[in-house]
DNA sequence: CTGAAAGCGCTAACAT
DNA sequence: ATGTTAGCGCTTTCAG
């Protein structure tokens, strides 16, 4: 059997309270004694045990992430920064893959509560009713993240998509260029069609009409995926000038469907990716993105979780982060400078 | 306030220890009045406190996974075999962030150990001897992944690194390639200095000599590290026929740099990465690697693990997993054949 | 097959 | 500033 705080209690000579005071510093307790009881816990070995602790004060001091998959590169450097951050303000992590399947996220969200996690960050492509409702049900501070409640009734982390894919736009547009595709993610998937929403709006806004074929919605954000739209997009004979990518290995993707056809980027396409993970320096041509704030989507969402747990005062429930065109070698054509002067 | 056992036993009209019963299964209850708890259950929306189970019952079925950082797209994968694996057995994850450093991982295995967790997967670059001795005070069953402990006295799954490094050598010997390099990681780093051993073993082995200025150590197993320390061998006038490298990212940082001065892999060097990560399909010329099976690496500790905390039958503590050389265009000459036909 | 009762190790009033 | 006393919600003997 392990030592406890009775053990600790005794051999110090005080009681199990006080032993409780020092170990939590809910009171004050005078040096002397605290001395004592310090010098038990060295002596003795002693470590609190944290379920007993959060049994008594239903506080366990862990949070639940939710999220499609680790393995991916995007939500892992998200992850990174909710650790980071969770570490910070003492918290743990208790992780699930959901594979993005609501029937699984619905009973993740189950367990979460089981395990007593004081808030959950939530990961995933769609958010819909049923799991709304769980999240109510649960009565779990919940923080969304790299998503939106369509309804904005839960507290969420992201960028403005919408706008992002609209810079995409027309960061190709003012370079002249208007032959530009969309390679995006199936369209029961909110944040790719929230992007696609924004390329729409800037042909719009330009009053330029844009070719319906142009678009094309690969089954994942995935590598495999978007190489077989593209080839299929192009085996088709279509062509593209450019093309903005739902993420970067959607990018990659396309840049290898081209070059295995004997084309090349940026000669004959130029390439946006989307996220800006590691991989797109790791490339050649080097990819340029829309970048999303990966680590800090995890870091400030995790942030606001701990405000939500500690009553702080919250400005803004739902924030944005921003997004910005990193410009590397995919999207800068040998004969135009980067930046279009005029305008 | 929540609901809990005693709700459900009263409205089921029985007492807690009964529906404690039906709970887990621990004791036969005649149908009728589990008929009777279930409905209770059901009526309350009556989930367990895990918390309090696991105070009670000294289990918690979490277990802590301790590794150095997760948005490394090895880790990752491990990570996500893990999981699986965790799942199917109904345990869950407390993952940490190490960052390899020795005082952060011998200070996560006692917070792990306050979380009260059944056991620990231990993913790090160095067992050393007080981090055996922590493992050993904690009372932890532990697993180690993708790591040994040099003494062999923990469980652990991982690949024969020196026997895999020496296949690769081989692998170039038999095509009749003689000038080959090894980009590894740092000196204090075992499993990489374990390929390293394999490396020149298998020179030996040929009764070849080998060229000590072809060993390069890079800081890290990452991309970055890999073409700086490329760069810097190239930049020096050194050249090789072909590389081993200990990761896929050490590898496209060797094939960047080449390529970056205007050279070209398979044409001006052959490639061989490792590890086998998603990355080595998504460049072009594709990887040729070192596969380790990295899912499995995950999921079988795991497994191990679950079998050492139900007290099942174990054959191996120490398990090695197979390695194998996948070819793909990296290492491929356009002037040869896959296969040398003689031997 | 079921119930009563005693903890698990800690926190949090409530006293003093 | 410190001690006493109830629980937190469950599992687990021990009876019956």
């Amino acid at each position: 059997m392990n030592k406890t705080i009775y053990d600790v209690a005794r051999e110090a000579g005080v009681s199990m309270a006080t032993v409780s005071r020092v170990l939590n510093g809910t009171a004050v307790v005078k040096e002397e004694t605290k001395a004592k009881v310090l010098a038990a816990i060295e002596l003795l070995g002693y470590r609190p045990n944290a379920v007993a602790r959060g049994l008594a004060s239903k506080r366990t001091k862990s949070i639940g992430v939710i999220l499609p998959d680790v393995s991916d590169l995007f939500h892992a450097e998200i992850l990174r920064g909710i650790e980071d951050i969770a570490t910070m303000y003492q918290y743990h992590i208790i992780l699930a893959n959901s594979d993005a399947r609501e029937a699984r996220e619905i009973d993740l969200i189950g367990t979460m509560w089981e395990k007593q996690v004081d808030g959950l960050l939530f990961i995933s492509e769609k958010i819909t009713p049923d799991i709304v409702r769980t999240f109510e049900q649960a009565q779990l501070p919940v923080v969304l993240c790299a998503t939106d409640d369509p309804e904005g009734r839960i507290p969420a982390v992201s960028i403005d998509n919408q706008s992002a894919a609209r810079d995409a736009v027309d960061y190709f547009l003012e370079k002249g260029v208007r032959r530009i595709a969309y390679l995006g993610g199936p369209t029961a998937h909110p944040v790719t069609m929230e992007r696609l929403k924004g390329y729409t709006a800037a042909f719009q806004a330009a009053g330029l009409p844009f070719d319906q074929e142009l678009v094309l919605h690969a089954d994942t954000l995935k590598y495999e995926d978007g190489y077989a739209q593209a080839k299929r997009f192009l085996d088709q004979g279509h062509t593209a000038e450019a093309v903005v990518a739902a993420s970067d290995e959607l990018a990659l993707g396309y840049l290898n469907a081209v070059r295995d056809r004997g084309g090349k980027a940026p000669d004959d396409v130029l390439l946006l990716g989307f996220d800006n993970t590691r991989l797109s320096t790791m490339t050649r041509p080097e990819l340029s993105v829309i970048a999303q704030p990966t680590y800090d989507l995890g870091a400030v969402s995790m942030r606001l979780l701990t405000k939500l747990l500690n009553d702080e005062q919250i400005d803004e429930y739902t924030v944005r982060l921003p997004h910005s065109i990193i410009e590397r070698t995919s999207t800068q054509r040998n004969e135009t400078a980067a930046e279009d002067p005029n305008r």
